[in-house]
RNA sequence: UCCCCGGUAGCUCAACUGGCAGAGUAGGUGACUGUUAAUCACUUGGUUGUUGGUUCGAAUCCAACCCGGGGAGCCA
């Protein structure tokens, strides 16, 4: 008899099934076990009854370890009485292998522990939650990716130099006469691949060795990037806005129960709707001075004022045309006003931060090579970048989105460090 | 790198001004007529992060170090 998954019962009412999962919870009386099987797709009640079983076989099932490996047949049943309102009347009870004592139990536990049992702590209610929401979070990505005829392109993973020249790297000490790197952004690669299939996108790891010590920080994150031949910011915050609006959509629609388990108050997701608020960096600014948080322009924004600008809005805010100085070299300048930067920064709602950066490409030569001159970069480290801009050079935009950060924000957990399998972050590589 | 906070039983924490190191939970034993983090009774469990100092006496005060958490900067 083949295995039934916990989320399908629902469609076998009154078949009888087999089950293999592990024990997640029991609570015994006289007469009745109460089992917990979890397996991945859900959690299912598997009531034992005294009269059914020989009195050594009850008591040994009464024994079971936590998350030991178990097998359970019998009938599946609707009743009110179980979570879930289905609930399994057992005929047999196997155990596939013993559990030692579990560490993780019901009650909450410090974050140091927890990270130290990453491997286990993935096993938990919500961790599992996440993990769907992360998968349908990527699924969305990729479907909707293609449904646009975007083609998706890998991006290295080591690279010669710097993408942005700003943050710290990861140095790998292995080519020969060359230094190289964890790659911190698969853009530049974006850039020459659009040029070559038009509409592209990357979707991996990238590695920052900032030593950053916050609830948005991870050394080692997963980015969605996106790149558009023949696009301009407004193109790109169509998109940003399309996309984001069919990933909360998606969630809301496929991972209901996930979001209950977390606790999400899913009426400020509902609340998501395009369009998107769209404010220049400038106007942000003023409203910002006006309301009594003082900010003087030209600055950058830090985590207070993206909060505030955030808390103006129920859906994501697209701010852009930022001064040009706190932006990368390969932004391309506002035609109307040569301080700004065509430059779009994503904030999320309920103060999760920025999930999104981005905006058009300068792809004029000249300027891009007086633009490397300035930020003191090397020229010949890009040569191959410029070539893209000496061979049919188009007008082109892309951004880059945290994936983790936005699965934090959708999930309402906080911090990025459960949005992710296997965390790496200052600190701590293990497991 | 800087600022703040913490480290006591497997886990979550308490222990007032320096005076016998405790509770809940997990584990064990038993009870309980369908439980919902089940409940109830009993019970095992300690080098108080490390090193040194002050003191009759240190989990508590001091110093250094180690480990972790939150935040800033920087970023997605």
């Amino acid at each position: 008899m083949t295995r039934t998954r916990v989320r399908d019962l629902a469609e076998a009412t009154g078949a009888e099934v087999v089950l293999k999962g592990w024990l997640y919870n029991r609570r015994s009386s006289k007469k009745f076990h109460f089992l917990l099987l979890r397996d991945g797709s859900g959690i299912v009640q598997c009531v034992v009854n005294r009269d059914e079983f020989d009195e050594q076989q009850f008591t040994e099932i009464g024994k079971i370890p936590y998350e030991s490996a178990i097998e359970i047949c019998g009938i599946a049943n609707s009743d009110d009485r179980a979570p879930g309102g289905v609930e399994i009347h057992a005929n047999s009870v196997e155990c596939l292998c013993i559990a030692e004592e579990y560490p993780i139990s019901k009650q909450e536990h410090g974050p140091d522990f927890l990270l130290s049992h990453r491997h286990l702590w993935l096993r938990s209610r919500k961790q599992v939650a996440l993990m769907h929401i992360r998968d349908e979070v990527i699924r969305t990505i990729r479907d909707e990716m293609h449904a646009r005829g975007f083609t998706c392109i890998d991006a290295p993973i080591f690279t010669p130099t710097a993408c942005e020249g700003t943050s710290t790297l990861f140095e790998v000490d292995y080519f020969e006469d060359e230094k190289a790197y964890l790659t911190q952004s698969g853009q530049l690669y974006m850039e020459a691949a659009a040029m070559a299939l038009g509409d592209v996108y990357c979707l991996g790891p990238t590695f920052r060795a900032e030593k950053s010590k916050t609830r948005r920080h991870l050394t080692e994150f997963w980015m969605f990037e996106p790149e558009m031949a023949f696009a301009d910011l407004d193109d790109v915050m169509s998109l940003i806005e399309g996309l984001l609006s069919r990933i909360v959509e998606r969630v809301l629609e496929h991972c209901r129960e996930e979001l209950e388990v977390l606790e999400r108050d899913i009426e400020k997701l509902e609340k998501v709707q395009s369009p998107f608020p769209r404010i220049t960096y400038t106007e942000a600014v003023e409203r910002m001075n006006a309301e009594g948080h003082s900010f003087e322009w030209g600055g950058d924004l830090g985590a207070p004022d993206e909060s505030v600008i955030s808390s103006w809005y129920d859906s994501p805010v697209l701010v852009h045309r930022y001064p040009e100085e706190v932006k990368a070299f390969y932004m391309k300048r506002d035609p109307q006003d040569s301080r700004l930067a065509m430059g779009v920064d994503v904030l999320a709602p309920e103060g999760y931060g920025e999930i999104i950066g981005g905006g058009q490409r300068e792809d004029d030569l000249d300027s891009l090579v007086g633009r490397i001159q300035e930020h003191g970069l090397s020229e010949e480290d890009f040569r191959w970048y410029l070539d893209l801009r000496r061979y049919g050079s188009v007008p082109h935009g892309g951004f880059g989105l945290g994936v983790e950060r936005t699965i934090c924000w959708l999930s309402g957990v906080d911090h990025v460090r459960e949005c992710v399998p296997f965390p790496r972050m200052l600190y701590r590589i293990y497991p």
